[in-house]
DNA sequence: CAAAAATAATACACTCAGTATAATATTGTC
DNA sequence: GACAATATTATACTGAGTGTATTATTTTTG
């Protein structure tokens, strides 16, 4: 059997790949057929003709079928921070969101997938814990890098702070996109006024600090 | 047998009391001497002398054996809220937690058995998951007092902001205080300092709304 | 006081998520 | 083709949480 070039993903490679989407695509159907509790993970292995702990092997979680791109959007932010030039972390961090809002990102950007995708969530408790968590996974991941991108440490509670504003801020004007997109259609400014209103509170509370000084 | 006097806590009511306090007990030390992980609800049904059962029937769940008095905070801030006389409903909030640190309420003074309790809860992945989850129901809860007070619907997005920026701001300077009390024994001024920066930021988040309008 | 109604506690059996381990099949490498 | 690496499977286990029917105890009532 030839192998093939290097770099490319041999076999085994496109195999796994295959098999991870088949188990993730049979999880995505059940769970919107039926609900996320009334799924078992026996269900979704013989479904996709898989053995129950090849399920295990790529999702180590149950919950893990329905959230698996988180780490796309710290790239995001640690790029930008990276990158931010004369701009404060805060306002390094406000004018990523501001553009990725203007340029309707993927990330923020509200389409009747997406509301489906959060109606899911709502219903289910296991569901709603888990996003509950992977925030506070990526408040935690920002604080990290607002902290180092002020020169503080990582423990520094003003950093930890204007995180969870920010990240809660985020959180609320999206879900109130996807309230107002529910009943109309679209979004309108919605997105835009309550972000603006949480970065007026971040920006005030956090003033007189480094994370609103630039480098 | 005599009946009780109408009002008095029957024997009944009495022993239901005694299991539930027993079985907490018993709980509380297992948990602190081998973990929250190490402990099954089979070692502690067994130790407090009772059937597996009767523990679920008293903690539906096995977190509710840490975390069993949330409710003390809502009634707290309800009844703040509800004798806020010309205040506005921000205002009335800061005030109260104001007047809670400095009449070093248990809700929020640090003492060592506090100190241990959120050691054992940091410990374990589910006690912390759990804390997340009682940090977000409180913060439903506040959202509902202050949408009501502002005289608003209880969806809406700015009261549910200041909500979860207060709660935050309350989380992190009491994770602050505690950090600061491990260190040199008592918490100094950082738990006021962390927290009038996050009032600081609330207030200016919510400026010109109904939250920061005497009614 | 005795019988009946109410309910706390128990015994038992079950579902399901998640883990451990050893065996088997498949792929990559020489 | 032989051998090493690893993906998959079979099997069995722990532990949380639920459902149901039964027993024991308390309360109420006649």
């Amino acid at each position: 059997m030839s192998t093939s070039a290097p770099g490319q993903p041999g076999l085994r490679d496109r195999k796994k790949a295959a098999t991870r989407q088949a188990i993730s695509d049979v999880a995505t159907r059940l769970f919107v057929e039926r609900g996320f509790e009334n799924v078992s993970v026996d269900d979704i292995a013989s479904e996709a003709d898989v053995a129950r702990k090849t399920v295990f092997n790529y999702f180590p979680r149950k919950e893990d079928l329905v959230f698996d791109r988180e780490e796309e959007s710290v790239a995001l932010v640690r790029h930008a921070l990276a990158g931010r030039g004369e701009q404060s972390p805060v306002a390094a961090f406000q004018a990523l969101m501001r553009t990725l809002l203007e340029q309707r990102h993927p990330l923020l950007r509200i389409t009747r997938r997406s509301v489906q995708f959060w109606r899911t969530v709502a219903e289910s408790p296991a569901l709603s814990t888990r996003a509950r968590e992977l925030q506070i996974t990526l408040a935690d991941d920002l604080a990290a890098m607002l902290c180092e991108a002020a020169h503080m440490p990582n423990f520094d509670p003003d950093g930890r702070l204007a995180a969870a504003m920010l990240m809660d801020t985020m959180v609320i004007a999206y879900g109130e996109a996807l309230r107002i997109f529910r009943r109309k259609g679209d979004t309108g400014a919605a997105f835009l006024q309550v972000m603006e209103r949480g970065f007026t509170g971040v920006s005030a509370a956090l003033a007189g600090t480094p994370y609103t000084r630039s480098p």
